[in-house]
DNA sequence: CTGTGTGCAAACTCTTTGCATAAGT
DNA sequence: ACTTATGCAAAGAGTTTGCACACAG
């Protein structure tokens, strides 16, 4: 994977602070604002490079939109209906019991747990 | 809402026996099999109808499609990612333990837990 | 005859793909 | 030059909407 322009600009934004939770039109938009100059599809392609290499991944939570997250270790989300805005829940603090095992033939691949919230 | 023939005849195949989980497109299916005649966007805007009025539910797992689940109570899901297959967890038997409490000015609508499946 | 509600063609949104172009050897 | 990889226009997939038509009062 080549260090363009386009992808150090995106990789910059996902990657210079704390994690982060953006969608791929979104992130465009910030690159567009910090100067950058890419297509969308450009920064679709490199949301999935950066996914297949492991430094990032998907969050579903919403059924029209891909969520991405820079957060790639153990851990949940609280889902902000209203925003379409995720919080980390570390995956440390949560214990789920009582779920029955696997189905034969299949294994366990992740535990997905969303808390989705209304705003008050 | 009326009783019309496109909606008897989803009615029919959705609640018809035990528990289902299906997408449009494959209730469109079944409906067409079954020799009824109507549109995919006929279905869309029933499944919606019937959402609305609290028989269906919607499952968001995979982020192309949208699954609709006429088991409306207290559960959760195994999804299995090869098969775009759902199957139902009962939600009497799952324990979570350890969730931050909402942040403030919201409110917990509801818990979703995923339990991704891979074949073996 | 009038008004409410229905079903579907067409439109819309989000995402992926095919291909001309650019970068490296 | 030749090959591999890139960025984006255009296409695709799933879903929603606007409107002609049907039905009930």
């Amino acid at each position: 994977m080549r260090p363009t322009q386009q992808r150090l600009a995106l990789a910059k934004l996902l990657f210079a602070g704390h994690d982060r939770h953006v969608t791929a039109e979104l992130l465009h938009g910030e690159a567009l604002s910090a100067g950058a100059s890419l297509s969308l599809a450009t920064v679709y392609n490199t949301l999935n490079q950066f996914m297949q290499a492991g430094l990032l991944r998907q969050v579903i939570v919403d059924g029209a939109r891909i969520h991405f997250d820079t957060n790639t270790g153990d851990h949940h989300h609280f889902y902000l209906e209203g925003e379409d805005r995720l919080i980390d829940i570390p995956g440390r603090d949560v214990r789920i019991d009582g779920l029955p095992k696997a189905p034969a033939g299949t294994e366990i691949q992740r535990v997905d747990v969303v808390v989705r919230l209304k705003g008050r």
